[in-house]
DNA sequence: ACCTGAACACCGTTCAAGT
DNA sequence: ACCTGAACACCGTTCAAGT
């Protein structure tokens, strides 16, 4: 899928994929494996890998690109062979399957991180959101049985709302949205 | 409002807070600043840091810690002083505020990578999707003008969701939920 | 044109020595 | 009981020397 660039000589391709190749594999069992290590598992210098990838961030990105390629074309795949409604459902389903298993190594070098901070926050967080429902509840302004972790879940989309106005304008329209699903109907 | 505990000797106690108020800056300007560099400017050992904060993870975490706390102790002044739909949208606000000023330290810590994943990916994910988009909407089955980039960020949640067999049923339950949301009204 | 691998500055982490 | 700071193994990155 995205074959090393032609003009490369033939044996700087070969490192090319095969430093890649180590690299998806040492960085989803490790997210913070060396990349010294990662150009010594693939058989080069460290400068070669340096040379192929300036920066960790450049190596990291390209295996990322891989898959994100993967997700684009099946979009058109599976419009091709499902109703539309079922096609979009099975490319989230596709979607949550990579989150499932942390194949992206993006995701998986936050992983670390994000456990220990999970266990911290996770339950006081719910809690807190859990007032806020129950006092809508109580009040007749929130459906019943919205679950706190769920919205929670849904509302991650704040932490990574693009900055500027573009982007408090497109939070502000999906907290609208949000909201208004939260909405208990109108009584009879 | 988390007090540094009592049972350490006081200038343990002033260590732990002038760490923790120079990390909260230096790794908001720099999620990438050394530990070695954030003891110098504290003004202390590199080993009082780590007797303090085992590893870089457990002092993001205090630092976050802090931040997660003054969202749960929100909670209950905002449900005190105003009607509960509108406490809930302003805890959201609140947290979208967060979000946008990227004061969150574990966040940031992520920017560095999300920034060039994010110009590379963004675009062909949101293409994509958008041909999804169309389809059901050319087919009478999705309602028109839903935005890529939109469903993109709220779909977000997919990344996040919890592994195991918990996560796979609540990220079941969202899908629906969104996937419901997007469907057109039935035509009169 | 590309690769190697020694070398450099710096990182996280430890621990003997101090107070 | 806590702090200091030298020291260690290792990291990312560079670059002269090779083919």
């Amino acid at each position: 899928m995205n074959p090393p660039p032609e003009s490369l000589r033939a044996d700087a391709q070969q490192n090319r994929s095969r430093i890649l190749d180590v690299a998806r594999k040492a960085l989803t069992a490790d997210p913070e494996a060396s990349l010294n290590s990662i150009a010594k598992l693939a058989g080069v210098g460290p400068g070669t890998l340096y040379r192929h990838f300036p920066n960790r961030g450049a190596l990291v990105l390209e295996i990322y690109r891989q898959e994100i390629q993967q997700m684009v074309d099946l979009a058109p795949a599976l419009i091709a062979e499902h109703p539309p409604l079922i096609a979009l459902r099975l490319w989230f389903d596709r979607m949550a399957y990579y989150g499932r298993i942390k194949h992206s190594v993006a995701d998986a070098l936050h992983a670390v991180m994000n456990e220990s901070i999970q266990g911290e926050t996770y339950g006081p967080m719910v809690g807190a959101i859990g007032q806020l429902l129950r006092a809508g509840e109580q009040a007749g302004v929130i459906r019943q049985g919205v679950d706190a972790e769920d919205l929670l879940l849904l509302m991650g989309f704040l932490w990574r709302t693009p900055p500027g106005h573009d982007g408090e304008v497109r939070t502000e329209r999906l907290l609208d949205l949000v909201v208004e699903s939260l909405k208990a109907p109108p009584s009879a």
